[in-house]
DNA sequence: GTCATTTATCATGC
DNA sequence: GCATGATAAATGAC
């Protein structure tokens, strides 16, 4: 229940993930995968409730009340709205040929 | 009654259970025998997911957790792929 | 935007 | 104690 050790802090100056290094053909190495706080997720979750789909002035908001970049966010709710979609998908296939309903 | 479904369902998808030993011998069937490419298309997971009694999802959570931890340490698996080379050869003959 | 993935992490089985 | 299935961040194709 406390803050993200944002790892994309501690390299280089990399202030926003729209900032490009000059090295043009650098592999940029994948980001390491980090799972977010309680925090974070109730107010993403929060918002998602109100509008799966997010806009950009929201986002921006969100991002800086979390302390995730814009990507982030956007990512989680595109994420969120795929799980939401097999929650759907597996509720269905679960409550359908059931003798109980 | 749709209370205690929907708290079942809930569970029913956290617990986790492993398949059952012929399903995962059919997985494992296809993933040694497609080694260059395991990438199931969307009809050969629903086949599979009919012959081992499982959801789709499920045989693609099977296939990714498979390709990574496959190519993340090929060596532990060596004897395994060898079996399963050995039975698709056996069949193959037949 | 969706969606199949990769990767790490979580939770459970044994 | 790891093996294994499911889920959570992150990427890339389209």
């Amino acid at each position: 229940e406390e803050e993200n050790t944002n790892p994309g802090s501690s390299a280089s100056s990399v202030t926003k993930e729209g900032s490009k290094s000059i090295n043009s053909s650098a592999p940029r190495t994948r980001k390491k995968r980090c799972p977010y706080s309680k925090f974070q997720i109730r107010e993403l979750e929060r918002e998602f409730f109100f509008n799966v789909y997010i806009n950009k002035e929201k986002r921006l908001q969100l991002s800086r009340m979390l302390n995730l970049t814009d990507r982030q966010v956007k990512i989680w709710f595109q994420n969120r709205r795929m799980k939401e979609k097999k929650l759907s998908r597996d509720r269905l296939q679960y409550f359908s040929g059931n003798p109980l309903l | 009654a749709v209370m205690i479904l929907r708290s079942r369902f809930l569970d029913a998808r956290r617990k986790r259970r492993n398949f059952n030993k012929q399903a995962t011998e059919i997985l494992n069937e296809y993933f040694y025998s497609h080694l260059s490419n395991p990438y199931p298309s969307e009809e050969a997971k629903e086949e599979l997911a009919k012959k081992c009694g499982i959801t789709v999802s499920q045989v693609s959570n099977w296939f990714g957790n498979k390709r990574i931890r496959y190519k993340k340490n090929i060596g532990k698996f060596q004897e395994e792929a060898n079996i399963y080379a050995a039975k698709t050869a056996v069949t193959a003959t037949n």
